[in-house]
DNA sequence: TAAAAAGCCTAAAGTAACTTTAGGGTCAAG
DNA sequence: CTTGACCCTAAAGTTACTTTAGGCTTTTTA
């Protein structure tokens, strides 16, 4: 299997691989005479493993973790459990935050009805000041 | 007002502002003879309005969008409201991935009740092989 | 008043997870 | 035998900053 059939089979971007390999997260595969990647069966498990964690939200060092919890087939899963709990309650903050952006920017954009002068709108007025006291620079990323 | 006063003022730190100077969001301040930064108010209401819109989570593209608005008081402010309807759409995008994440993993998560070997672990499993057919690559950034 | 502490400066590299670019070999088909 | 599809490496770009390194200036404190 080369390079391009893996990344048809893993539904990822040829460079992911790559990425993959160099980040040590894919076992370096054999090469052909001509230096062309050959990869096994195993180096698809492993891949699959990799992006469906990602469709799960997962960052790479998490799924570093986990992957070095499933090469070991007689340890106890409970490391995993506590990652995908540590998961679901980032999920849990992210959400809350969205929620939080969501109405206050449906509450700013009801401050202008119809088009006006740059001048009188509110919306630009209320960007400036929004916030009386408070302002902690809470930013998102 | 130095560059420290004003990352106070803006609630942020001081590379923040020196680097939106180096991106074009912040007009260049006089500078004293020994080369320090000193602002006028018209920079401090500036920085609040950039940092309001990151609050709501603009990207910095948007909100030089913005910037470019405000400093036509005589046109319409139209395409502010544009600009805000685009940031909800995005919003409720994410908040659908999110969800759609979140109950995904809350599934996976139920494979597993009790602690056992790495070998038999349901989760580990379906990480695998979680999606029969389609298993688009549908990875949040 | 002198030295330490705090604050300011620039330029460059680091962060996350890839993607894009540049420049150049290899292989299968026509 | 040449063209197009595919492979290779290394480096830079993406977003919005943060961190680091190395070095002045101003303020505070002893």
């Amino acid at each position: 299997m080369k390079i391009g059939d893996l990344a048809k089979a893993g539904h990822c971007e040829v460079e992911t691989i790559r990425y993959y390999e160099k980040e040590g997260l894919l076992p370096k595969p054999a090469r052909t005479d001509s230096g062309y990647r050959v990869y096994q069966p195993r180096h698809l498990d492993q891949l699959l493993f990799i992006r469906h964690c990602r469709a799960f939200g997962m960052s790479l060092s998490v799924i570093r973790q986990l992957l070095t919890v499933r090469q070991q087939p007689e340890a106890s899963c409970a490391a995993v459990n506590e990652l995908l709990d540590e998961q679901l309650q980032l999920l849990e903050q992210q959400m809350l935050q969205l929620q939080q952006l969501q109405s206050g920017l449906i509450t700013l954009r009801g401050q202008c009805q119809q088009v006006q002068s740059v001048r009188d709108c509110e919306i630009l007025k209320n960007l400036v000041q929004p916030c009386p006291d408070e302002c902690n620079g809470n930013v998102t990323r």
